[in-house]
DNA sequence: CGTGTTATTGACCAACATCAAACTTAGTGG
DNA sequence: CCACTAAGTTTGATGTTGGTCAATAACACG
């Protein structure tokens, strides 16, 4: 029984370590979590509207989104998982789906089945609150990004998504040096921050030629990490990381 | 110890229970919890950003909303609440509030320290969950209004307002017939949905224009439900109250 | 009554959307 | 290694929603 987490259960105990105090047992609890692994292709869904899912999906590995089809037929990208991630924690609690989740890139989703979520959050108390932070931060980051569709401008709204994905990845090691992976179209910029494709491409030009980044193929360089945070009016105490404001 | 539960700890019972089945030993444990009366006046902060509150806030009576301040002066309005909500129920897993809560109307609060929730928690799991269930849901509807103010545009964002905040005081029997009160300024309704007051007050007239609504000082009455529900592409799915869809 | 807040109007303007086309890039199969 | 294709990016021209500014009117309240 000294086996090692998986790399999937690592991937789980690192983003919750990102935000809540483990202790030994309860990192030994959740490595023997079972999961049922399962890949995904790009731009794929993981769960619809409508659906009452019996188990939580952990993303391992892949971008991930969930979203709302509106009536007129245009999309409203709601929040962005990385790995570690468990965007549809909330079934837990809510019978039924009221959007869907959805795979930007390819990747893999681990399954956990609810009944044993709930018998870990039953023997460990801990664990049922750091689970519970996690579903708060995830409203508190929902939150600002409502502030940034009602009040920024799109030049800020940008500048701030990228802001956010980068502090983000780097709190799970995602990232080397300023460059980090972010593979996503600009038409799905637009679907996450409520602005057209056109828009997005002409606000990137901007960013690029300020010389804040360079977008290369699927991956972010951040040039200028102060002049890029002040441009998206970025303060990272929504994500509530432990560790504090380390930027 | 037959006492009924007060009329502060009624309005709560009340509420949970349009999300979440109740036992009488639940309800009698919710009715002992100790309540801070406290009340507040128009336009005034009951938490702000940056601070770490040990208690949460009830609301037995009045408006209340949650806002940000951003960076240009402007405000967002994030949430509104109503009595029986217990708006910053958060404080109890993230320690430091991101935004402000603040009144739009006069009324009372009621503060539980958060050991008494803790306790309460600790003791009826099922209590637990339908709190939990409750942070789910606000999340839920942080969303709604995402998609809305990613998505929609103006005429059916106030719309879809309306609707909801008709629901949900219809939910909470806050409603005689087809009037509810809803004392909000345009101003506010602007930093609600991320429209200019001037832009709020035309879209209003065109939605009487349209025989849609009266609204007369406080309070508002709905002419034309379905045409409303319509206008505001409304669903009411994502509220997640018991007895689903009953409208 | 006076005073301050809220609602309403009008004129003008800017940010961003829409439409349509061309250009790049990355894969794919031969 | 070279077409061929589809997806994604870029560009230009044009339109519209909704913002800003500024003034007036309507209330509410002491």
């Amino acid at each position: 029984m000294a086996q090692g987490p998986s790399s999937e259960h690592a991937r789980l105990i690192r983003k919750l370590e990102t935000i809540a105090v483990l202790s030994d047992m309860e990192r030994t609890a959740l490595a023997g979590l079972p999961l049922r692994l399962k890949p995904f292709v790009e731009n794929s869904d993981l769960t619809r509207e409508g659906e009452a899912p019996t188990e939580c999906c952990l993303i391992v590995e892949g971008l991930v989104c969930r979203y709302k089809l509106l009536g007129a037929g245009q999309r409203q990208i709601m929040s962005l998982h990385l790995p570690g991630d468990i965007p549809d924690l909330q079934s837990l609690h809510l019978g039924v789906m009221d959007h869907s989740m959805g795979s930007l890139t390819a990747g893999r989703a681990a399954y956990v089945p609810h009944a044993a979520v709930r018998d870990l959050s039953d023997r460990f108390p801990n664990l049922t609150a750091a689970l519970w932070r996690d579903s708060l931060i995830d409203a508190s980051v929902t939150r600002e990004w409502l502030c940034g569709i009602g009040r920024r401008s799109a030049h800020q709204r940008i500048a701030h998504l990228i802001c956010e994905v980068f502090v983000r990845s780097r709190a799970l090691h995602l990232i080397e040096e300023k460059t980090f992976e972010f593979s996503i179209t600009q038409a799905e910029l637009g679907d996450a921050l409520g602005l057209s494709t056109v828009h997005v491409n002409r606000v990137l030009q901007d960013l690029r030629a300020d010389a804040l980044i360079t977008w290369r193929g699927k991956s972010i360089l951040v040039l200028d990490w102060p002049r890029l945070r002040t441009a998206g009016d970025f303060d990272p105490a929504y994500l509530h990381l432990l560790g504090g404001a380390a930027f």
